[in-house]
DNA sequence: TTCGGCAATGTTGCATGCAATTTGCGTCAA
DNA sequence: TTGACGCAAATTGCATGCAACATTGCCGAA
């Protein structure tokens, strides 16, 4: 468990920045998108109290940001539990997402900068690198930087603040994706045409071809969860 | 300032139901959004805790909640501040809601529950009746609960979720929207049509619809709220 | 007069203690 | 054995005190 959190930790000595409040509810959002703390269960305050070496005042503040954000759910006098969320939560999730892309191309390619358009295809470049290194987690992060750059490119503030928030309650569902190569390969060949379509200011191409990206993306998803919450029920008892 | 708050409180001697934290978010909430706390002002601890009579821990929860929601702006060590929309922002959320509505109408179409749509049936029926009253509040709030409703017939927790928060957001400047008599016939003309295409199950009509209704009524309240903007300029100096 | 530094005041961030509520467990009766 | 009841432990909700930080106003030097 401990050890759990040290390996997330970028040094030994963790220095909180910032206020407590603020470093806690991003630690907490790690933790939850990675695992450690696991869908459906519990979070006990003393606990966490105790590994993070904080105290209540700005773990109970943490907590009511995430539970805003739709991370965790607190009853109250009873305590907060990592929401869990069923395949079709995920789905509903990214309906929407794909809905405020569908708004976010046409509005992007008409009013991007030639600025943002040469960040995003710099990102691409930096993506198809992580991809020949085969460095899933640059990978993965430069593939959510781009969308969210696209998205900011429509210069939308609402849009881009509710699109992040988004995104980042599913995260933790979105890493297996590209786990076979096949399906990986034909993730960046199909961000090849977004970036171009973007390039060349293509709205209602761009958008067309985001759905399209999103719906193949989660369909392999949702298949390899689904695999691995089917084995995971055979490995472990359901607690 | 204490007169506006005992305004709100539906009995004299408030009974706090539930937690303090949640009864002080939405106490907040309303505050910002009937103007009580005026956009871009500071909001004090101090001064709150003993308007509010609690204690300084269930505020600053109620701090954390509604920065996460977009109504104030938190400064470490500074202090909140109610969040200042431009008409620019606001036309941003409302461009979000469009594409909310957008994904949302056709799957209610599709989804929809017969009770669904009687529901909204009814809903309807009472907010005409409340236009024929001439009762503003009453109508505001029926046509936000069909709106909601028709979003909640996607059976999307995601789009029902956002789409809620968005609109909490920009509540306090759609009231603006139907002050002269001609828009507000218009608009109920409108919610006619919407309330049968839902009915029908039209999906991309409803769309439309949908689209149409909110680009124009949000035409009317910004012009509304540019002269109110430009009579205060007048009135009072800028502080 | 104006600008920079400094003290005084006010405000926020956090830790901790206490009260209220829930939960878990043991006991007893049916 | 099962179910209900009641007490104890654990846990959460809240109030409050203290420390850290920011802001304001004042004073002196240029």
């Amino acid at each position: 468990m401990q050890s759990k959190i040290m390996t997330k930790q970028t040094s030994p000595t963790e220095p909180p920045r910032g206020t407590r409040s603020a470093y806690v509810t991003e630690l907490l959002r790690d933790m939850i998108t990675r695992g450690d703390l696991e869908s459906g269960s519990r979070v006990n305050e003393r606990v966490l109290v105790e590994q993070l070496k904080i105290s209540r005042t700005p773990l109970r503040e943490a907590f009511k940001i995430l539970e805003r954000e739709g991370l965790i759910s607190i009853q109250p006098n009873v305590g907060a539990t990592v929401v869990a969320f069923t395949m079709d939560d995920v789905e509903a999730s990214i309906e929407v997402l794909i809905g405020l892309e569908t708004i976010g191309a046409e509005r992007a390619a008409e009013r991007a900068t030639q600025a943002e358009i040469d960040k995003v295809a710099e990102l691409h470049t930096r993506m198809v690198a992580a991809f020949e290194d085969s460095d899933l987690m640059s990978y993965f992060h430069l593939n959510q930087e781009i969308h969210q750059n696209i998205i900011d490119a429509a210069h939308n503030p609402a849009l881009s603040r509710v699109y992040a928030a988004e995104c980042a309650r599913i995260r933790r569902f979105r890493f297996a994706g590209n786990r076979d190569r096949s399906r990986w390969e034909r993730a960046v060949r199909e961000h090849e045409q977004i970036a171009e379509a973007f390039a060349r200011r293509e709205g209602p191409l761009l958008r067309e071809l985001l759905r399209a990206h999103h719906i193949a993306g989660w369909q392999k998803a949702r298949h390899a969860l689904e695999d691995d919450r089917g084995a995971e029920d055979k490995a472990g008892p359901p607690s």
